[in-house]
DNA sequence: CACGTTTAACTGACCAGTCAGTTAGTTACG
DNA sequence: CGTAACTAACTGACTGGTCAGTTAAACGTG
């Protein structure tokens, strides 16, 4: 929200999550990763309800940037990359974080709506790729561009769910999503 | 586990994690659903953890049963059935609940044995199903049974999280998940 | 049957630990 | 000086778990 001096607790705030997950993280964790003291962060955000929630802002930033910079080029690989980010960029423990917030949004109206601005952003964005994947004679024709990325997005998150609690690779996503893409979406890719 | 006494706690336990979710749920909550007092629940399990191991126990019981009464008739109906259980089954509240325990799983090796058990045995039941539908020549020949059956319960799962933060009704995700059937496995259903 | 004895089930009161948030005061600096 | 940034120490609320003691039913025995 404000300038670079907050980034600071922001990224605090990042690996404290990352580290302790969402239900057990207290502001003495954050303030553990940061430079500033437990009453220092109470001094810029009045509750830890308000600092989580800038903190999406400045997470949904960072999605944003990050669809943006998928190149355009096959729209299978897009959605792929849309809709399994590799590893390296979110680790493991941030994606369990960020499971944990879902599950808390029914109980937090504000985390929800953040969670759901990410979602439809995403499903926006995936609708898109997949218009011009027909279009482009990539797709079948008959794929319906709106149904199927709510399946992708509903796939992606349902697979990142279960690779929480299995620890499945990376990998395994990857090629789960791509055998959709390939037997239901590629024209005349199915055997 | 044992007689009918327990299951009063069992039920209690349930009814306080729809009402209060996982996160906040306390032992007085449990305590205040049921006739007994919190000092009474530590009487018969020693620590909430451990009251909580067997209610999975419990859940994946009645899990199992519900399985066992879809009626094998039409392949494609059983595999919606199976995915998408109807919310006059299972209360929202413990939809959200039980996510949340998803999201515990890295912090809980207990929980986690469970709900893997519960997803692995589900998915093996999904598996057969399909299998059968491609034998029948329901399903088309080309339909890998596994690959399917990780693809519907990563769907499931990932329609009914979207569910939690996003709030859709049943409906919406049982047609998702009948689209995806229809135009992925369904023999010459695509038009 | 009347009686002590045992035992499972249960409880109110309490304790130790944790955590968000407050306060009163210090430091840095324009 | 005055203001913004910061902090150690503290508080009040809450929670899992403990414990001494109660209740009531079952049991043995003379």
């Amino acid at each position: 929200m404000e300038a670079d001096g907050d980034d600071e607790i922001m990224e605090a705030t990042y690996r404290a999550l990352c580290e302790n997950g969402y239900a057990s993280l207290t502001m003495q964790d954050i303030a553990d990763e940061s430079e500033k003291s437990k009453a220092t962060l109470h001094y810029h955000y009045d509750t830890k309800h308000e600092l989580l929630l800038v903190f999406l802002d400045y997470l949904l930033d960072e999605f944003r940037e990050r669809l943006e910079d998928i190149e355009e080029d096959d729209p299978a690989e897009e959605l792929v990359e849309a809709v399994t980010p590799r590893s390296d960029e979110v680790s493991d423990g941030f994606r369990t974080a960020m499971l944990e917030m879902k599950a808390q949004s029914p109980y937090n109206e504000g985390i929800r709506r953040k969670l759901v601005e990410y979602e439809s952003e995403l499903e926006a964005y995936l609708e898109g790729v997949v218009e011009r994947g027909v279009k482009n004679g990539v797709f079948r024709d008959d794929v319906e561009a709106s149904r199927t990325a709510e399946i992708l997005v509903a796939l992606g998150s349902g697979l990142r769910t279960r690779s929480v609690t299995t620890g499945k690779e990376d990998e395994d996503l990857r090629a789960t999503v791509e055998t959709y893409v390939e037997t239901c979406l590629i024209d005349g890719g199915e055997g």
